[in-house]
DNA sequence: ACCTGAACACCGTTCAAGT
DNA sequence: ACCTGAACACCGTTCAAGT
């Protein structure tokens, strides 16, 4: 609060007038985030299409601002933008015949890929220093960890989760 | 560090002898948390079987201290026992067949799966009050939202995680 | 209606001082 | 070697006071 205030140029307390404090001003930064993402899926495209579509829009919109990842998380019920993303993926599903607990479980997949893999890329990047530093570990102790680390290197951070959601479509189904 | 230290009974400066700070102290929380988790997978099982009971007894071993999930992430790459549990999992993954990026992917869905539920239990678990929220949204603005929430109010934690990692598993090939 | 500064109850950490 | 308390530079927020 007090840093966003010198930022604008008006005194701490002055951000009370307009917000109900931190909890509420995080609120409004998620769904502002969120609100730039397109919910409207391809056309022309298989539901696995469209999902993979909204979820690489929503990773961009957030990856964007690694330091906002936490506030996503924690404000996804909130913010309406939010809302009205998940409800977006739910259509694509529904669409697809999606029904009861597996459509359920099957939203809940997806996010939980598409937050991994922001976590992870917020607390150490594939090409980051966590992975060099992985892939200088003792050969000895943990030889598939060096040998994967030195491989993950080289995976751009967007291919990486691509790939990863693909995985997830894959196993996928209606029924 | 103040709050750990009044906890022990002693005056706060007194942990500096002991740790380096309040980073390193989280990280030996970190790998005392996993230090506890069994990375021998289970003899006579599919690969898909050994990576989810792998997978499972980590989860259930973060799980059970929702406050540390975010030390866990920050500290996967210094915590000993993180490292070991990343090996064993790739040594399921290298006996079935998994090399090279394809392998570093793979590992990469199975972890961005297993934070990604750590999380959005950690900040809004399925059986909690934003799921309740949820499921008392606008049906005219969120219809698929709201009826998602009620089937997802009956699915505990633990099985919405198995089903979710049985998806990615299920995409899963070693070519 | 809108803004301000002092004060309160917190943080992690540095540093000099004790035994 | 081990511990301590004061001090520093931070937080978010309350509250009374200003225009």
């Amino acid at each position: 609060m007090r840093a966003v205030a010198e930022e604008i140029g008006v005194s701490t307390m002055a951000l009370y007038r307009y917000v109900d404090g931190r909890e509420h001003l995080e609120s409004l930064v998620v769904d502002h985030m969120l609100a730039s993402v397109d919910v409207t899926p391809p056309a022309a495209a298989s539901w696995r299409e469209r999902v993979m579509a909204l979820c690489e829009r929503a990773r961009a919109a957030i990856g964007e601002h690694p330091a906002a990842v936490p506030l996503a998380l924690m404000h996804r019920h909130t913010a309406p933008a939010a809302l009205r993303f998940a409800e977006a993926l739910l259509e694509v599903l529904a669409e697809a015949g999606f029904v009861g607990e597996r459509r359920a479980v099957a939203l809940r997949a997806l996010l939980g890929q598409l937050f991994g893999s922001l976590v992870l890329t917020r607390f150490g990047p594939l090409s980051g220093p966590g992975t060099a530093a992985l892939a200088a570990l003792p050969e000895e102790e943990f030889p598939l960890l060096a040998d994967t680390a030195r491989h993950a290197r080289s995976i751009a951070s967007d291919e990486e989760f691509r790939r990863s959601l693909e995985l997830v479509l894959r196993g996928m189904s209606p029924r």
